[in-house]
RNA sequence: GGGCGAUUAGCUCAGUCGGAAGAGCGCUACGUUCACAUCGUAGAAGUCGUGGGAUCGAGGCCCGCAUCGCCCA
């Protein structure tokens, strides 16, 4: 288990918790206190603290946060050896996270670039193209007039083009409309001049551009999507950028504006956001007469980070990357491949991973501008000039890992040569959480000290992860085993998925319905909450359910009374299949009922069990519960007179030694059955099984033996038990003697007397093969229907005639 | 627009090799019963989304369509 405590995530909580934010710009503050632990006010404004200051107080609060974690995850009964708790934050991982990453670095993996890159201007950081999402957003095409030559093609000398996104008009490098369109084709390779700002650019041809969009010719801009890093890229223009990282226009104008209006009408936007640059220049342009007709009101798909308010922005800055088949075919084919080596729960999961390798548009982007995070473990040589030096990072040595490289020094330099020309300067940035996350089987088996273990468990066997994450943690965890160990990261993936609320959404903060389990765990037990989530096969969304629970919590109390009332049933260690097996005495389990019954639940120990090692808990519940019922319902009632054996006065049940063969049978059944019962169930209600085990076994029931059929069958004598042909005649014994009990129990209810009512006479008639197995249980329907006369004649279909006694 | 999944009782869902449609919940009735009222027994409730096709036979297989959900563009 491990907590991936690093991140944006805990960033923005710690600054919600104590009212504080990070200036990496101020010094480390010994003994600092926050103004609040927890809950500011709402007119509270942030106090700036240091970035060391910062970090405290996120290791405070993920501390805090985790200990809540842990609590929950142990009351939920999870299987975690906490010894080996991990998080990605600690010492450990973050050695781990800059090793792994330095090996990138020196295999050629890793690399840095100074690039265009989606940016969120309120987290002020660099964001992956696994991290985004598309929101619909209303938005409005502006029909925008470039001013071009005179021409039969434009007559007057006009070129209209529709954006959603005027305000980048001094953004502007060009303008593009499809190679097939006749109606610009005479444009290409000319130029037009941008209104407002009087600025040249080339109309080029490109396929990307939409015919059918608009007017069917777009301005290209430093950068208003991502279609316009691609036309910047291929026809090599220059970069205009006029959106700065905070995401307000900057002060200072792209140097082609000159003219004295055009400088004027930029200044007017400068400082300005997006959106109040936008209503601005709408109206310089409505005043200009360059804007044709109103704005057209539209929808359309807006990229954002997953986490964050506002639109990307895209921006040139330099970022660190790794390689991950995105600008590469034959290491995306690879990855590909390694998908293809792994064995994925449910099967259909494996085209999300993919189709998300084969959509790749680019490398992965893993530095960050954060705080709390594992640091990008390089330094830079500042040269005469004073300009880091970025082709040729200084690293340090493996044994000095982790580093900060904003407090350590490269080896060969001293502290007062950080900043200095012909010093050094560290990188500022952090990683990515999932460049750390990525690494969790490494982390996890010790890889970075060379342990053993590592030796050992790798590649693991599952990763359990939601199916939504693939495209990031499984992905990412993918590329670098890639890299490192050149295989898969484990042998398969089991994804699960989704809790929804009651009405089937998904739950988030923001809509307010997010359901936490703890109260759950007080109300119904956390066996019940399991019983539910267990429900869930694996890979479906599954609406949170209290209905489900408590059913869970029956099933529950139902194995805690029969087996409270089994064991009132002395019993010798013979009926105790959890420790003995195999002894000769197992041959006085002589009845064909009891034998049946336990025929039956070797057929559901190797269904569960079979289930259990595709990853399906939820098909080996429910078969498991489906025959427990039955065993409770129709086998314990239809026994369990036999079972008491000779009552005596005080109507105890007789002892087990003074019990004939066929109570010694029934006894030693049903212990058997509890045991095997008890332990199929005892990976989904932890809680209840063990409970009831300790009432009769020693040690845990989780770590008692897992049951096998020979737990069940009769060792000494398996030719009439668990082969095909018995199997046949085992069902046939059960389901006739359930039938017959059944149409008791009607003619009873039908005739809404008492259940325990008398019946005079029962007449089956059945064919041949029946009659044989309703002789074989006539003498416990007879105990159990409460029969005088019980008789069964030759028929072709079964049917059951019952004659209730007269009542007294 | 592409990919994936789903569609079965009022609700939530099983249905394995193609061989007589199931469970739980809810609903209705009955039962005070000696393991269990956090109970038991029984009952009603289905055009298996839709249109074709192959088959002696389809909820299941093949082709199309519709609706919903998720992922991607």
């Amino acid at each position: 288990m491990g907590w991936d405590d690093n991140g944006l995530p805990t960033e923005r909580r710690v600054q919600n918790y104590f009212g504080v934010t990070c200036d990496p710009s101020l010094a480390y503050v010994a003994g600092f206190q926050p103004p609040f632990r927890g809950d500011p006010p709402k007119d509270h404004k942030a106090v700036p603290v240091s970035r060391p200051n910062f970090i405290e107080l996120c290791d405070e609060l993920t501390a805090q946060d985790e200990k809540v974690f842990e609590d929950l995850f142990r009351r939920l009964g999870l299987s975690v050896d906490w010894s080996l708790l991990y998080t990605t934050i600690s010492e450990h991982a973050r050695r781990t996270s800059q090793r792994a990453f330095l090996d990138n670095l020196a295999r050629g993996e890793a690399y840095t670039q100074e690039a265009p890159t989606l940016w969120d201007v309120d987290f002020r950081t660099a964001v992956a193209q696994a991290e985004l999402e598309d929101r619909e957003r209303p938005g409005a095409y502006h029909a925008v007039a470039f001013h071009g030559p005179s021409g039969s093609a434009n007559p007057s000398g006009d070129v209209v083009i529709e954006t959603t996104r005027p305000e980048l008009i001094p953004a502007c490098v060009g303008l593009v409309a499809h190679p097939d369109d006749a109606r610009y084709q005479p444009l290409f390779g000319k130029t037009v001049r941008s209104p407002l700002f009087d600025v040249e650019v080339g109309v080029y041809p490109h396929p990307l551009a939409q015919p059918e969009k608009g007017t069917g010719i777009a301005m290209i801009c430093t950068f208003g999507d991502l279609t316009d890093v691609v036309w910047w890229r291929e026809f090599n223009l220059p970069t205009r950028a006029i959106i700065g990282r905070d995401g307000r226009i900057i002060a200072e104008p792209p140097a082609t504006i000159v003219g004295e209006t055009g400088r004027a009408h930029y200044a007017t936007l400068a400082g300005k956001s997006a959106k109040q640059a936008q209503t601005a220049i709408v109206e310089l342009l409505r005043t200009s007469g360059d804007l044709k007709g109103e704005p057209r009101t539209i929808t359309h798909p807006v990229k954002f980070y997953e986490k964050g308010d506002r639109p990307l922005e895209i921006v040139t800055s330099r970022q660190w990357y790794i390689r991950n088949g995105g600008r590469d075919e034959s290491l995306r084919n690879a990855l590909l491949a390694r998908g293809e080596e792994m064995v994925w729960h449910p099967d259909h999961m494996r085209h999300r991973y993919s189709n998300w390798v084969q959509g790749l548009n680019g490398d992965w982007l893993v530095s960050r501008q954060r705080y709390f995070g594992v640091p990008i473990p390089v330094w830079y040589r500042v040269d005469a000039d004073g300009q880091p030096d970025y082709d040729s990072p200084l690293v340090p040595s493996a044994d000095r890992l982790p580093i900060d490289p904003s407090t350590d020094v490269p080896d060969g330099f001293t502290a007062a040569q950080r900043n200095v020309t012909g010093g050094f300067v560290g990188d500022p940035d952090v990683m990515d959480t999932w460049a750390t996350s990525s690494l969790t089987p490494q982390i996890a088996s010790h890889w970075a000290d060379g342990d053993e273990l590592f030796a050992r468990v790798f590649p693991m066997d599952m990763r359990p992860q939601g199916h939504d994450i693939i495209r990031t943690w499984l992905f990412s965890t993918m590329v670098r085993s890639h890299f490192a160990h050149g295989g898969i990261p484990w042998k398969r993936a089991a994804l699960s998925g989704w809790i929804l609320d009651p009405d089937r959404k998904k739950m988030s903060k923001s809509k307010g319905n997010v359901v936490t389990p703890i109260d759950l765990f007080d109300k119904y037990g956390s066996d019940a909450v399991r019983y539910w989530a267990a429900s869930a096969r694996p890979g479906v969304d599954t609406a949170f359910s209290e209905d489900q629970m408590k059913v869970g919590g029956k099933l529950a109390t139902k194995l805690l009374n029969v087996t409270k009332f089994v064991l009132t049933f002395e019993c010798d260690e013979d009926g105790n299949a959890g420790t003995q097996l195999g002894t000769s005495a197992d041959e006085r389990i002589s009845q064909p009922l009891d034998r049946a019954m336990l025929a039956r639940l070797a057929a559901v120990v190797a269904d569960a069990t079979a289930a259990f090692d595709e990853l399906d808990y939820a098909r080996a519940l429910e078969r498991t519960e489906s025959f427990f019922w039955w065993f409770c319902d129709d086998y314990v009632e239809l026994v369990k007179t036999r079972a008491y054996g000779k009552v005596g006065a005080d109507g105890a049940p007789a002892k087990f030694a003074d019990c004939s063969p066929d109570e010694v049978s029934v006894r030693r059944a049903l212990h058997r059955a509890l045991s095997v019962v008890q332990r199929l169930f005892a990976p989904h209600m932890p809680f209840c099984t063990d409970e009831v085990w300790s009432w009769w076994q020693s040690g845990s029931v989780h770590r008692a033996t897992w049951p096998t059929n020979d737990a069940t069958k009769h060792p000494t004598n398996d030719s009439s038990l668990g082969t095909a042909s018995s199997d046949s005649d085992t069902e046939l014994l059960l389901d006739t003697a359930s039938a017959v009990l059944s149409e008791i129990r009607r003619t009873k209810t039908e005739a809404k007397v008492s259940q325990r009512a008398k019946v005079s006479a029962v007449i089956v008639s059945c064919d041949s093969a029946r009659s044989a197995a309703v002789r074989e249980a006539q003498s416990d329907l007879v105990k159990a229907g409460s029969v005088t006369e019980f008789s069964v004649i030759d028929g072709a279909e079964l049917s059951v005639s019952v004659t209730l006694a007269p009542a007294t």
